[in-house]
RNA sequence: GCGCCUGUAGCUCAACGGGAUAGAGCAACGGACUUCUAAUCCGUAGGUUGCAGGUUCGAGUCCUGCCAGGCGCGCCA
């Protein structure tokens, strides 16, 4: 058993015989900041000292009374006005190496998620330009999120949706039509909110090449319509090459025309007007969103007959709930906040859990170069691409550097700053804990020591190793809170703080010694801090060079 | 005007869901390679957590008001 379930399970149940009947998953154990307050610390006792109307420190006594199994707890002490602080026991300590040996990859996962199935939703670009640094962003923290899912014990599905239908794609074929034409000195009007990015011409081009000349010399909406076309698929192999190349492996592309082909948006218009959620008002059909928590209603289909997005997106949720999930998980950009409560109050209005549909915001990316904001607009066509971008800093450190923020908060991005400083740049330490560690096990071996099955682990006993084995200890916490909260930084801040503890060990003591013995125990206990590092880059998609 | 996000060391960010004396990295300064990788380590310095109140044993964290920045508020997507 792991040390916080014991002792979380020990203190639930001292407690019930105070009377108290607390859930064991929800008493709170600290990591104190102070080496002299221990390794673990509970404040259940500051908590009931109200409830109970007895001093803090008095029931901190209590559940203290009787001593705790000194396979996990070295020692206790109540502190400060009523902490209880927990020293781990060496003898847990030195088991854990041989116990994340044994483990190997599988050290770290739960069953928190007991199967449950969910799906993630996230980048779902459009396909009408170049994927932007916003995307490699989203791409990074909902590639980690479902890695994260699925290491506590979830089944995760990830999902790209495709808007390859209405209005916008129109536009991306006409303005290719355009430059098309453009190739053979014939003038063909250019869209007025069309897109004027350099890629637009380059497609043009690249149609040229494969199919010469023929669609110069038909009607132009046929023209049109063919080359809308032959561009999104274009386009949407773009994104999904740049999404492999990027690591992130979606299990479904999901593409809006074939909700519109099975007339799927029809059915919920019917569906709202026959339970009287819809409406008709100045020509357009509207959606009883206020009744469902948004703060007004909302146009389903125009006034010229036009379903709006938000009408395919409410069957498309409907689609996502109809395949089984769980949960379902949205991850959208800022500018969409706006469109959270009325995709909720759809998601109620037909009849689902609103616990089981969330929606998140990846705030946006400030590029900088040059000490400046970097403005973008996909419009205009001045845009950064994540391609670009990969190109400069590569996959490693852009995967690390977008996951070292919560999504919540906006992320500044100096693009110089980190080509510049890429040598600098954390990823590396990190690698280079794994990398060195490599090199050690390497060096053993050609001194002919192999890593043993078994060793005599009572030989570490110094501080460094202790620390390093308490940040082990750690793991399996800060992946599971890491999902739980949606935090991926948190594995990225634990990787940088266990190669720490790694490297300050290395430095002051070494591996391969004089001593056999305690050169084999001691190859344990790198083998185990390589199998967490490794473990924990396998969950970012981060490589774990075996040498730099 | 309303809503959402953000404000912590010169810079980029932590602080495990309210816990004890707010921590790392970069930049600055000073040290450590005849040793398993110096892409490393050790040390020094750096703070009124935007401001003002409130809640309680205890606030960077929760509440209210203000200040500053970003984004959004379409019969666009």
């Amino acid at each position: 058993m792991r040390i916080d379930d014991y002792l979380r399970q020990t203190l639930a149940e001292r407690l019930r015989r105070l009377g108290v009947e607390r859930e064991v998953d929800s008493l709170p154990l600290d990591k104190p900041k102070l080496p002299e307050h221990g390794d673990i610390a509970a404040t259940v006792a500051l908590e009931l000292a109200r409830e109970l109307r007895k001093p803090p420190r008095a029931i901190a006594e209590a559940l203290t009374a009787e001593p705790f199994d000194p396979n996990y707890v070295e020692s206790v002490e109540v502190a400060g006005p009523g902490f209880i602080n927990f020293r781990v026991s060496q003898r847990y300590l030195r088991r854990l190496v041989a116990e994340i040996l044994a483990q190997g990859e599988a050290y770290g996962r739960s069953n928190w998620g007991r199967g449950r199935r969910v799906q993630l939703e996230f980048v779902s670009a459009n396909p009408t330009g170049p994927l932007n640094v916003v995307s490699a962003r989203a791409a990074a923290v909902g590639d980690v999120i479902a890695n994260l899912f699925e290491a506590v014990g979830y089944r995760v599905e990830r999902e790209y949706y495709i808007n390859d239908a209405g209005r916008q794609v129109r536009l991306l074929g006409m303005s290719v039509s355009s430059r098309y034409m453009a190739l053979f000195g014939i003038d063909e009007p250019f869209p007025e909110e069309g897109y004027h990015g350099e890629y637009v011409r380059d497609l043009a081009m690249e149609i040229r090449q494969e199919y010469g000349d023929r669609f110069v010399h038909m009607p132009a909406e046929e023209r049109q319509q063919q080359l809308t076309q032959i561009a999104l698929e274009k386009m949407i192999r773009q994104h999904q090459e740049a999404m492999r190349a990027y690591r992130v492996h979606f299990d479904v592309w999901f593409r809006e025309s074939e909700l519109r082909k099975a007339n799927a948006h029809l059915e919920v218009l019917e569906e709202f007007k026959r339970r009287g959620l819809a409406y008709e008002q100045d020509g357009a059909i509207w959606f009883k969103a206020s009744q469902f928590g948004d703060e007004k209603d909302r146009v389903l289909v125009t006034r010229e007959g036009e379903p709006t997005y938000f009408l395919v997106d409410i069957a498309y949720h409907r689609n996502k709930f109809e395949r089984g999930f769980d949960l379902v998980y949205d991850f959208w950009g800022p500018d969409h906040h706006g469109y959270i409560p009325r995709m909720k109050a759809a998601v109620q209005a037909l009849g689902i859990d609103p616990q089981r549909f969330q929606v998140n915001i990846i705030q946006q990316v400030n590029l900088l170069r040059g000490g400046e904001v970097v403005k973008m607009s996909k419009r205009a066509g001045q845009i950064i691409e994540m391609a670009e971008l990969i190109e400069e800093v590569g996959v490693d450190a852009a995967r690390f550097f977008f996951l070292m923020r919560k999504m919540s908060a906006p992320l500044d991005f100096d693009i110089d700053l980190a080509k510049q400083q890429s040598e600098e740049n954390p990823v590396y330490y990190v690698q280079y804990a794994h990398a060195r560690i490599c090199n050690i096990l390497r060096f053993a071996e050609e001194r002919g020591l192999q890593l043993p099955a078994q060793a005599n682990f009572d030989l570490l006993r110094e501080p460094e190793e202790f620390e390093v084995i308490k940040n082990l200890m750690d793991f399996p916490e800060v992946i599971s809170g890491a999902a739980r909260f949606l935090e991926p930084h948190r594995l990225t801040t634990y990787l940088q703080e266990l190669a720490a503890s790694f490297h300050r060990f290395y430095h002051r003591h070494r591996v391969v010694g004089e001593d056999p013995e305690l050169s084999a125990a001691r190859l344990c206990l790198t083998e185990a801090v390589r199998i967490v590092l490794a473990n924990g880059l396998r969950l970012i998609h981060v490589s774990a060079p075996e040498r730099m």
